[in-house]
DNA sequence: TTCTTTCTTGAATGTACGTTCAAGATATAA
DNA sequence: TTATATCTTGAACGTACATTCAAGAAAGAA
């Protein structure tokens, strides 16, 4: 007879942004209610518990990256020119310094525990589905003739998240664009060649 | 007129596996306790505190991990085949699932926030230095015409580089050896030709 | 042996956190 | 308007942690 008065969707994001910026450990359920407005008792209603809100976060991670993939190649060009742009953003991301633009789920990943194997699956899961994405538009290219069929679309898609993952976790470190930038260059083309 | 009686090594060393499984903020002063043997006053006298116990592990890390670096590369092989090799280590120690294998620096990178910049300083002072001593590496092959010289040798340990973190970031949703080992072969293959 | 310096021990302290829950507020239905 | 179901509030609770420190133990010097 009354419903929530908040934007699950909103507090998400929030919450999102605070796991990625300052870790899950650290993020404290005082900084949640500060980022959220959310009293405690909300949260624990709409969450269950802290873990909740990491699993719900996650989930809204990746619908949200998800669209954005979709919005990347759902123009006309080529589909390598897609790509290149979709690499750009995320080297833009990596070059921004902005610890809110990172990848949520690397940053879960190397935080679970070996207690939290689930959290682990979800996220592998979520990466799979990802890599499957890649891998249908590289199979695209190739019957599109913009690439050449010699390897499989699959392993192409691998090397590019791996690469995607070796650009961001170099960029924790060495977030000049320049340097990201070049090795953005080489990676793409040691996927076109 | 009396000698510490625990090996500063030792204890390092179990706090750089401990720091590796469990994460830094996981990682609590009873674990540090219960793997080095040493009571809370012994350990702060050391090292100050919980967060010097960390700077001392990373730099013992990185002791440790140059000294591997050298005896992979005091052959009398061919510089590829080191790398080679050294590669194929990287690829055994992703793929076998063991938490302690993984790189603390990366660990240590991810975990660290805003407000600690000194010990994403120090890692990125030592990452630099790893990646010198590959670039140093390259340059010799070059020399010795085992690469062709059309690009820079600091540009090819950057690419090394980020493939290496990126190995060890896909490993961590996808332990999968095969797979990890063609991304590596690939790697490898797109930095000698 | 005795003295002195240093290291070791582990209980105690204060703090900060995740979580709970009962009282209060508010929206809808009657 | 009144009743009722649901959401919101925030104080309170128990727990676990990093850190301290004073007492005890032990090694070397005299």
């Amino acid at each position: 007879m009354r419903n929530a008065e908040f934007d699950r969707v909103k507090v998400l994001r929030s919450a999102m942004t605070l796991f990625m910026e300052k870790g899950y450990s650290k993020t404290s359920m005082p900084d949640l209610k500060k980022a959220t407005g959310l009293h405690p008792g909300s949260i624990y209603c709409a969450f269950e518990n802290k873990r909740g809100i990491l699993l719900a976060a996650i989930e809204q991670y990746r619908v949200d990256r998800n669209e954005e993939f979709s919005a990347f190649f759902s123009t006309n060009e080529p589909i390598l020119d897609q790509f290149k742009k979709y690499l750009d953003n995320i080297v833009d991301e990596c070059a921004s310094c902005d610890t809110s633009k990172g990848c949520l789920f690397i940053k879960a990943l190397y935080e679970s525990t070996e207690e939290d194997q689930e959290i682990k699956m979800v996220i592998a899961e979520n990466i799979s589905q990802w890599h499957q994405a890649i891998a249908d538009k590289f199979k695209q290219a190739q019957k599109a003739k913009e690439l050449p069929e010699n390897r499989k679309s699959e392993h192409l898609a691998h090397f590019l998240v791996m690469g995607i993952y070796g650009l961001r976790t170099f960029s924790q470190s060495h977030p000049d664009k320049n340097i990201l930038e070049a090795l953005a260059d080489q990676l793409f083309n040691s996927i076109r060649y």
